[in-house]
DNA sequence: TGAGTTCGGAACCAATCAGTTCCTAATGGG
DNA sequence: CCCATTAGGAACTGATTGGTTCCGAACTCA
């Protein structure tokens, strides 16, 4: 019933994401998330509540888009070495200059915003247990825990270089670090 | 000549680093900026120019106190192990809840001002040197060139570590990490 | 003491902010 | 065909944005 609808609402969420993404959350004003989402006010408002909701709403995309495809990356790799699987991860290619969008949201507003702040953590959790996983199928580290620790120390590097990233800092031969790191090859 | 200040600028100063640190550059407006300061809008632009002229001034404010700071104590550390030296800089203890300025900058305002990208690059070369440092005394790793790399290494886990702690991730044990990492015990 | 200079601060500025109101257009169900 | 319902969009809201103007007060130096 009733008149439908004119715009693709995943189209304008993708233009919402890729906003937030790019500019971050505050930097976003309401006229340029419009013009990026292809809707106008009176729709914004009738279809995602506000700025804040839909900003949730573009994190949660991120995770069944981008985190979902990273993982399946990772799950699909037949690479002996688990550095190989891990690289691309830490090859800015795929974000080309907008960084990752957990790591912005989680500096820039988690700090205020309690959902985000958890939504974010839940996020990292799941590339953390994908790594573990890529990990654990190639019988790196020593152990179980020592697989986990690996993980962790990953995880944290991945978040380091996508900050670090953000102000144009070039990445060096990570394949060699990683590969050391989790000690399949030595170091010269 | 003429009318002195009334206001410290150093004190100013440390105000407008303090609310900057906390909760990032878009997200001050000139109210609370002014307040945090102690100044008022008049002497306020007399002074300071405007609002992103001051926001690098508590950048250079950030690397002569805070940086030097801990290069100071990095230096200073007399302990064995490099992982006793590097620990302090992976417990938030310091920094309380604000994490890391530098990092706040790269990701929020890096991208878009490139004084400012160029001036955390500058102040996170200053941080891997002094990582360097502690490694190079005390003969970590198996060689000058895998030193390096091994302080690339615990700068990207610094980086990390304060970006996931703004979302309230609690950091759990770094010290067996690092001392792990820098090979100066076994994995279990 | 007077001239010259800078400071402090209130008032003011246009622009922009996020969000609301309200009316018309379009649609589907009955 | 008509009515209930929803979308689209212009116009408007009050608050807030960063920044400027201006003048009297306070001070130093000659």
């Amino acid at each position: 019933m009733a008149r439908p609808r004119e715009f693709d609402t995943d189209h304008a969420l993708d233009g919402a994401m890729e906003i937030f993404w790019r500019k971050g959350y505050k930097a976003t004003s309401l006229p340029s998330l419009l013009r990026a989402m292809g809707v106008t006010r009176g729709s914004f408002y009738k279809a995602f509540a506000d700025k804040e909701a839909i900003y949730f709403q573009t994190l949660e995309r991120y995770d069944t888009e981008v985190v979902s495809s990273t993982l399946q990356m990772l799950e699909a790799c037949e690479a002996p070495q688990a550095s190989t699987c891990l690289l691309p991860m830490f090859t800015q290619s795929g974000t080309a200059d907008r960084g990752c969008f957990i790591c912005n949201a989680m500096v820039e507003v988690a700090p205020n915003n309690p959902k985000v702040a958890a939504k974010t953590q839940e996020m990292a959790d799941r590339l953390k247990e994908g790594i573990r996983s890529v990990l654990e199928k190639r019988k790196v580290g020593s152990s179980t825990a020592h697989r986990d620790e690996l993980a962790e120390v990953v995880l944290h590097l991945y978040f380091g270089v996508q900050a670090m990233g953000k102000s144009g800092r070039v990445h060096e031969d990570w394949s060699a670090r990683l590969k050391r790191l989790l000690m399949e090859e030595q170091p010269s």
